[in-house]
Parts: C-alpha cells; sequence; structure tokens
DNA sequence: TGTACATCAGTGAACGCGCGTTCACTGATGTAC
DNA sequence: TGTACATCAGTGAACGCGCGTTCACTGATGTAC
C-alpha cells in the first residue's frame, strides 16, 4: 500500500491553487506558505521542491489571478453580441471590458487585490534575468491591458478618437476603471449601497467614453 | 535632576508624529508600535497610555496623511491665481486638485498608501458609536471628496456640466486620478519614465475634464 | 529479469524573528486638608 | 505652608503567536548494467 502524499505528482499546480484559495478569501496577505501546505496535506518544506519561496508562490497566485481576470474580460466581451456600426462597436467592447474589469474587482475582491498588489521581495525576476520590482515590465505584457489596446484602436478605426489623442488613451481609462474598484473595495466606496454602486459604475464608464471621444 | 522621558507631556503627538514617519517611508505596514516608541525614547508599553493598541495609532496616522493631502491640494489651489472667466476658472480649479492628488501620491507614496488604506482591525468606531470598517463612512466627510464637490458645483454653475449629468461625477473624477496614482505607485506604471508619467498624467486629467463636459 | 545505487520528493523538529500585548511595578505629580 | 495620599505616566520582563526558512533525515522511484 503506497503511502499517501508521498510522491505527489502535482504538488506544485496544488500549492498554487490551495495559495490562489488562501487568497480569494483574504487577499495577499493570506498567501501563506505554511498555510497552503497545511491544505494540501503536506509539509511546509516540501513546498521548497517546488519554489523557491513564499515570494514565488505569490508570484504564480498573481499569474492566476491575472488570468482569470482576463478570462472574466472575455466572458463580457462575448455576452452580448457584435454590432455592425464599427463606432457602436467599439463603445461596445469598451464597456464589456470596463465592467467585465469590475465585476471581477467586485466578486473576487481577495484575488483582484492579490491580483495588484505591490510586488513582494523574493518575487521572481522577468525573464531577460535583470531583477524587477514589478512581474511585467513591459505594459504590453499585462493582458488586460493589451485586450483595451486593442479596444482602443478600433476606437481610432471607428473615428470616434482621433489620431493624436490616441497616446495614453488607455491609461486614462485604465485608471478611472481601477481607480474605481479600488476605491470600492477599499476606500469610502465600499459602503454606497448596490443600487448607488452601479450608479458609480454607469457614470463613471459613460465618463470614460465621453472623455475619449470628445478630445 | 529630573528623570528625562517621565512625563514626556506630549506623548501621544510624538508617538503619532514618530509613526507618521515611518509610514512616510514604508507605508502602512511601516507602522508599528513598538518602533514608534523606540523614536521617541519610551518603552512600548508608555504607547498603552495614550492609544488603545496599534490600530488607533494607525487611525491617527491615517488623519495625519489625510491632512497633509488636504493641505497639499490647497497649496495647489493657490498656485496659479483665480481666472475671471468662471468656466476655466473651474476648469482650473478641477485640474489644480487633480494635479495636487497625484503629486502629493508620488512625493509621499508611504503616506498616500496609509491614507488610503483599507481599515484595519483594531480601528476606532465613528462618533456615532456603531462600529464601521472605514473611519469615515460618509463620503462627505472626506474633505478632499467634499473640495471635489465644490469644485463640480463650479462646472454646473458655469454651465460646463450639464445638471442632470450632475450625480456621481465626482466618483468619476475621483476614481481617474485615484487609480492612476495606484497604477503609477504599486502597478504596472511604475516603470515609466519621468516624462511618460507626466503625459499620463496629462492626458488622464484632460480626459477627465472632457469626460465631464461632454455629457 | 534482477539488482545496486543515485536521485527525487517527501518528513518532522527546530530556529530566529519581531510583533502586539499583558503584568506587576515605581517614581513623579497633583490635591485635600 | 506642610504633609498624606491618590492618581498619573512611565518601566522592564515576559508571553504567545505564526511566520519563513534550514537542517539532517528517509522512503519511493527510476535507471544502468
Amino acid at each position: 500500500m503506497r503511502r499517501p502524499n508521498y510522491h505527489h505528482g502535482d504538488l506544485a499546480n496544488a500549492l498554487t491553487t490551495a495559495a490562489t484559495d488562501l487568497a480569494r478569501e483574504g487577499g495577499p496577505e493570506a498567501v501563506v506558505l505554511r498555510e497552503a501546505a497545511r491544505q494540501v496535506g503536506v509539509s511546509a518544506t516540501a513546498a521548497y521542491r517546488h519554489f523557491a519561496g513564499q515570494g514565488e508562490l505569490l508570484h504564480g497566485v498573481k499569474l492566476q489571478a491575472m488570468d482569470l481576470l482576463v478570462e472574466r474580460l472575455h466572458q463580457e466581451l462575448a455576452r452580448t453580441p457584435a454590432l455592425p456600426d464599427p463606432a457602436a462597436e467599439a463603445a461596445r467592447r469598451l464597456r464589456a471590458l470596463g465592467y467585465g474589469y469590475l465585476s471581477f474587482a467586485l466578486a473576487e475582491p481577495g484575488l483582484f487585490r492579490t491580483a495588484f498588489c505591490p510586488p513582494v521581495r523574493g518575487e521572481p525576476t522577468d525573464q531577460s534575468g535583470t531583477p524587477s520590482d514589478w512581474p511585467v515590465p513591459d505594459l504590453n505584457e499585462v493582458t488586460p491591458y493589451a485586450m483595451l489596446v486593442e479596444a482602443l484602436d478600433a476606437f481610432v478605426q471607428a473615428g470616434i478618437l482621433r489620431p493624436q489623442s490616441r497616446p495614453w488613451a488607455e491609461v486614462f481609462a485604465w485608471s478611472a476603471v481601477h481607480g474605481l474598484a479600488t476605491l470600492m473595495l477599499d476606500g469610502p466606496l465600499g459602503h454606497v449601497t448596490p443600487a448607488e454602486r452601479d450608479q458609480a459604475i454607469e457614470r463613471t464608464l459613460d465618463g470614460v467614453a465621453a472623455g475619449l471621444a470628445a478630445i
């Protein structure tokens, strides 16, 4: 009879999944290596066969959280049909991204916080080998950002956004939505009623679309 | 000869100031009661004569950080002269608030993070006596928010912002600026060059103003 | 097909750390008479 | 104006906590011959 837990076979994934569940419940501070090992039913030491340390485990959770956010964005893009008019279609896509981002933040506050938490000592370096504080130093490697770039390119092609106003439009749009998310999760907007929250979301998404189109 | 540190006289303030310096250097996690006591040259126990615990100390730091932010906003408002045209003046004020907010965040990242960090267990209750997670449950008690309300009222009076678009306009404007601040401090915008940062700031402030005026 | 042996992937005990907090205490200060 | 005494505002030692991490180890697995 094989002793259980010996040669688990997929311990790295199991630990990352357990750690992601911890982040889901309690945010980045809850990503505790010993606790993840406990949940999997393995000694804390075993984790060191698969991760350099707690920082690398947290990094894995960040990537997983980011993947889930991207998945949510794709879902929201697919939820309504594409529109024939290019301008309307571009607006639909931008709104879907904004709404998906916010609904992910509200549905999974712990994961959202973890995906965007400040880098921690001991997190892995980027592929170039130079140490990096943020796992993805190039903005274009942040997938939600890339999706936003696409949507805004469509704005230009549809003639809603003038080419000379194109630069940094992603940052404006992203800032508004990201800021609303953090104010709702951690800030003074956390105590408004759901109805008020929806109004704030609508108003902000409208403001972003108008702010892009007007300039 | 009086034994020094006996009956300090202003220990509560001294501890809050020391704790604020800790927050300035290292953000909310750096607000460590024992360290603040060490800096003041007093035993950790002495702090308990003036604070219920670490949460109350952190709360004091938050208030102090928020005061400094408000001071920075007033400075920025006063930096340029008022304009005769009401519309131009309203726009000037809104931009000053946005710019002041962002420059405070960049100049004092630790204090900014602390002012807006999630509430901690052990933080004091609000004046009504009901326990509250956020020290200021009513949005209107957040002073920067109140300053924003004033500026946007001026937008309506100047005829730039239609009255029916007035509700939640603060949240849109605040979200954009707050989001940009957090993305620059903790997120992927932390690695852009200062010149790019300035462009991002200009673009975002332009987007906010345009988004308000257009609707 | 067996077998010796290297390597892999776990174990459990232990360490050091710094934190918030409690305890019994004591010297300094203020006040009633 | 003195003096007894309550109270105030400190002290230092200690506790418990849970963390990340290291150590020497051992049983399971895979491979060369």
